[in-house]
Order: structure tokens, then C-alpha cells, then sequence
DNA sequence: CGCTTGCTTCGAGTGCACTCGAAGGTCATA
DNA sequence: TATGACCTTCGAGTGCACTCGAAGCAAGCG
């Protein structure tokens, strides 16, 4: 095994199935260690429930800057990757599409310059995020009225 | 034009290509009127933004039970209906499946002795629900910061 | 030396929820 | 009589976000 420093190497664990539901959460399966800043691609696949395909992918798409290799060509990752993709992760589940998060991710690469631009870009996810929340509390108050008819034997 | 009664019928409006995105609410291009009980497949086209391809595929699948027809054999929404029809779209935006939809759809078919499963089932999407809110809280405030940091011309 | 982990590129497959079109039909209204 | 709204069945297409597998190769560990 090709594994970091002190990082005790994620038991084997196969890759979820998965089944693809775009606006829940992933697994997320271990805490990040301390006192590193450099991870095999098998270490964030524990981290974030990702698969190693789909992290080569966001590589290959544009939704991640390349990635640090080692000498030997190996990705290694860094907490600001980690942090990155924690972020792309609660995009994900606000339900931004992957082109609009790659299009954040160019602006980012772009620098200083596209400040306004994301700042605009994140403050219409913002308010689409309110606009869910609100939709989702609508839904609660409906399946709570339809809960407490099943509670009450329906009366 | 097969309309009903008072009702002026929707306007032309063309069908909205919908980019599909399962975790945002329709369009709702209308407001249900009263004193009404029976609606074309275009009226309800008008009220819930859906398409009438997909009523009938909801429909087809059991997601809906079988509409009232006309004596011509045309489709004749109730209110009842319509209800149905907003709660479906609730549950969906909630990210539940179609396949889980139907199977609620059936319990309801099959009549009182299915209220402790129906509600089984509701509490766990309830469970869904909150845990989606949360994470979206959770993404609100990284937006948030991230806002305040362009905010300020990212300190 | 072999195993494991990783790399690359390529292209195909999956699952979901529609979405569309065509063909051929019935009615009712202008 | 023509048009338009609706019906049926059928099957194919779309878009998204993965998801998988295969081929062929390079390193490192025990």
C-alpha cells in the first residue's frame, strides 16, 4: 500500500453503490487526521464517500484544479482540496448543476478579478438555498398534518 | 376547445421545456379556481406547470389512481386530484424517489388497514426532510461566509 | 517476485425522471 | 367540414451525474 505518513490506511471497504440520490448527502465515512496535508486518492475516497473514478473525473471536468502529484505521478491532496470539496459537496446538495459549480471553479482559477462574478453566482445560490428551505419546511408541515391523521387512527 | 364550464382556458403557453432539475419546485403557473370539481388534462397542465405527457405517465405508473373520465372518455381532474397532485410534488422535491411515491400511492389504494405503514413511511420521509433542512442550514452559512468574504473585497 | 495501489485513456453502461413524437382514433364547436 | 383538444399505444430520446471496466503501465512494500 502506498499510504502517507501517519494516516492508518482506510480498511478496504469497497465503494458504495451509490444510488445516486443528487440532494442527499454522501456518507462521509472518517474524520480528517490532523497534522497533514497530503492524501492519497484511497484516503479521500474514505474521507468523502466519493469514488476514486468520480474524484479523477471532478479532476478531469474542471470542477477541481489539478491535483499535486507525487514524484511518482500519484495524486495527493491537500486539506485545501479536502476543503474544496467539502464545498462542491453542499453545492451539490443545494442541487446546483456540475457545470454551474465548474463554472465557479474557473472563476476561482481565474482570480481576483471575478470576485463580483462569484460573489454574485453564490449570492443566487443563496437565495435558491432560502427558497428550498422554505419549500422544505412546507413539506414538513404537510407530512406532519398527514402524520398526526394516521397518529389519531385517522379520525 | 373541450372546455369546462366557467373556466377560461389557459392561454396557449407552450409546455415548459423544463431543464428537469428534481429538487426545485415547478412553476405553478396558475392558481386553482373555486366552485370547480372537473378539469381538463390542459387546465391541470395550467395549475401544476407538469406537462401532460407526464400526467398520464404518472398515471400509467400508479402514481396517480385511475382519473374520471367524460362520457367522451377525456380525463376529468378533481380537486381530489389536484390535492394528490401537490402532495406528489412536495414529496418530490423532498428528493424522494418516484418508485417510493407509487408505493405510498398503492398503501392509500389498498385502503385503511395500511395507516401504520403509510405512516411509517411519512415519518421517515419527515426524518428525510429535517436532515436535508439541516444540511441546507449548514450550507447557507458557508455561503454566507463566503459572501461576506467578497463582501469586503476578500480581505 | 508478486501484490497492491495507483496512473492513463477510452468508451460504454446505468438509473432516474421525464420528454417527445408518431400513428391513428373520437368528439365537439366555429 | 375543418380544426383543435383530447384519447390510445408504442417506443425511442434526453440530460444529468456518475459508474464501471478494460488495457497497459509504473512504483513501493514484504
Amino acid at each position: 500500500m502506498t499510504v502517507m505518513q501517519s494516516t492508518t490506511a482506510a480498511p478496504i471497504e469497497q465503494q458504495s453503490p451509490a444510488p445516486a440520490d443528487i440532494c442527499s448527502a454522501p456518507p462521509r465515512r472518517h474524520p480528517r487526521p490532523e497534522g497533514q496535508d497530503r492524501y492519497t486518492i484511497s484516503e479521500v475516497v474514505a474521507f468523502t464517500g466519493l469514488t476514486a473514478h468520480t474524484l479523477r473525473w471532478y479532476e478531469r471536468i474542471g470542477l477541481m484544479s489539478h491535483i499535486d502529484r507525487s514524484h511518482t505521478g500519484q495524486r495527493r491532496y491537500t486539506n485545501r482540496d479536502l476543503d474544496w470539496l467539502d464545498f462542491v459537496t453542499k453545492l451539490r446538495l443545494t442541487g446546483m448543476p456540475v457545470a454551474d459549480m465548474v463554472r465557479y471553479a474557473e472563476l476561482v482559477r481565474e482570480g481576483e478579478t471575478t470576485y463580483p462574478e462569484r460573489r454574485e453566482l453564490l449570492e443566487q445560490t443563496r437565495r435558491d438555498v432560502v427558497s428550498r428551505i422554505a419549500e422544505l419546511h412546507d413539506t414538513l408541515s404537510v407530512l406532519d398534518r398527514k402524520i398526526s391523521f394516521y397518529e389519531t387512527g385517522g379520525n
